[in-house]
DNA sequence: TAGGTTGATGTAACTAGTTACATGTGTCAA
DNA sequence: TTGACACATGTAACTAGTTACATCAACCTA
């Protein structure tokens, strides 16, 4: 009890049959043509026109093992720093005749591990996870599996699997050292969610390392400009003086400048802004957003080659650091009381 | 000349022989367990967890003739509407046991092709597309392959395939109308590359019927926050007088916002400006920006239910028209000048 | 105790391609 | 004219699963 519908769609047999030749021609029509006499080749392709056949993927995968395809699991689509990712990791994989199946995970470990399972389910080749924090279900599927992973957007050496990405601790550190160095000591900082996301994590590490001495006070804030404006309106309605504000994401500094502006507060004669990604908006924004450069696209592209390398050619990659840099614009300026 | 690497991936015949039961028995602990005796399923899996035997995707997918992945082709992921559309596409599509296979197209006719071609290739059983434009080589290849394929963002019932969209002159309609309600007249329209996008050429199309006996001036920007602060200097060194800019998507409109700060223009107290898109960070902007909703998630949502019934029941759905509708929000103020 | 029913398991034929090897044909040189 | 060789094509065995049908044992009933 197969196919209800009667008509099959044709295969190969059914062409070979149709043009008086053996499957094997055919496959040869379709794989290596200048291995068949132009006379069949023509006359069997006139037939696979005609039956409008298109050869089967998976018939075609399960020989070759191989399905042409990795999954990537972000946490979201909607913050512009994995679309800009993803859309880089893309390019790059179809360059390599590699597609791309993208999966978010909302940041929820169970998800995740979820997802996963569906994508090899489906056939995916490897797989690009974002971080290195992952619940123990998805770790055990990826060392049962073996299948090819590389964790993105973090750099650690130590981690079971690659890495490629940034330090997230020192690319925070970075901006901070940048107010710091302007003579900002009382800075809010406004974060996204910490639950289950380690790059933000790592950056709070690494501020609350280097802020020793200063006056740092924390913001928690969902991902996007609403959130950044919730913000900027939590930061002043404690009354606490505030000589900058870091962000840990740009659509977050974007959404406190909103925020600000909004209470008629001026960046960066009132206050300092900063912001950590460096998306393109971030040049035009008024004032321009100060920011650390994260290396989104190239880590797409690298993360792009290592995998296709790895599944290609076994050849597991090497961990990579990118570096992070500062980006000083107009929304920074010196402390005017320290000067 | 098959696996040079030797060690061969186990299969299900490997874990048959392992567990001294046949290859039906050990199918049926896969996917029928309730069919086998505790005793036997028990000793089976263990055979299958010693042996890391992880069953073929392709192999499946050739019996079932189903791969459970269909391919969305978007112009670009760089700009928020469309990943937002994907991101409400692939949780609709994961609902029903579905993967999303992303692939941008540059807005290039040829390349979508290609990238068409390669997602059949790899076993797509159906496709999302943007618009009703396409390559003759496009339409060629979901004519022969007939493969199910929905066209989105767009809405027009006399088109060979289905489409699932608003209707984008209406919508550009609906938001000029807004302007001249409030009184202006001479407005400047900022809009993104017009070729290979139908969803632009309609909606400048739609301001041009509606805009008789109003002063339109045309601006084609890059589409992103810069290219939107670039067009927004243009505006205004031609000096030709402007009651209010409207812009063909909400990126530039918050481009343009930021243009006019960068020289000192209000809006809404020196001009009005409006966009079209409703993206989550248009409410947040300051001012909040006047736009027209365009349903991108429901949009997302009834594609993928339509798409998925089509893949499994074969059953070809109707078009559907979405409603998109006028938000006005403090970008937008009567023309005094007209009061 | 024979016959029927149920439930678990095995055998082998499917799915739709690729490809190693066998075969056949034609050309050319000895 | 015959053998050597190249080249095109065919046969059948692979790839790794699913599943219709056959088989067999255990249990229950008559």
């Amino acid at each position: 009890m197969k196919d209800q519908s009667g008509k099959k769609r044709v295969n190969l047999r059914d062409v070979a049959k149709a043009a008086g030749v053996s499957v094997a021609t055919v496959s040869r029509v379709l794989n290596s043509p200048e291995a068949v006499t132009e006379k069949t080749r023509v006359r069997v392709q006139d037939v696979i026109d005609q039956l409008n056949f298109v050869p089967s993927a998976a018939a075609r995968a399960i020989n070759s093992g191989r399905t042409r395809f990795v999954g990537a699991l972000v946490p979201t689509l909607d913050n512009a720093i994995f679309a800009r990712f993803l859309a880089s990791l893309e390019r790059a994989l179809g360059d390599r005749q590699l597609s791309l199946v993208v999966a978010t995970t909302n940041s929820k470990p169970e998800l995740e591990a979820e997802k996963a399972k569906g994508l090899l389910d489906i056939g995916a080749e490897g797989l690009i996870i974002s971080g290195v924090t992952h619940s123990d279900e998805f770790t055990a599927l990826i060392e049962r599996t073996r299948v090819p992973t590389i964790a993105t957007s973090y750099f650690d050496p130590t981690y079971a699997l690659p890495t490629i990405g940034y330090d997230n601790a020192a690319a925070a550190q970075t901006a901070l050292r940048h107010l710091h160095e302007l003579g900002h000591r009382r800075v809010a900082v406004v974060h996204g969610p910490t639950r289950n996301n380690d790059r933000t994590q790592d950056r709070i590490t690494g501020l609350t390392s280097f802020g020793q001495g200063m006056d740092l006070a924390w913001f928690e804030a969902p991902i996007g400009l609403h959130g950044g404006a919730e913000a900027a309106r939590a930061v002043f309605t404690d009354g606490r003086a505030t000589d900058a504000i870091l962000c840990l994401s740009d659509v977050l500094a974007m959404g406190v400048q909103f925020g600000l502006q909004g209470q008629g507060i001026k960046v960066p004669k009132d206050v300092s802004l900063m912001g950590i990604d460096d998306l393109p908006g971030s040049a035009v924004s008024v004032p321009s957003l100060s920011t650390v450069h994260l290396p989104v696209q190239r880590m797409g592209e690298q993360a792009a080659s290592a995998l296709a390398d790895w599944v290609e050619h076994e050849k597991r990659p090497e961990n990579q650091l990118l570096e992070a840099h500062l980006i000083v614009r107009a929304s920074t300026v010196p402390n005017e009381r320290t000067q």
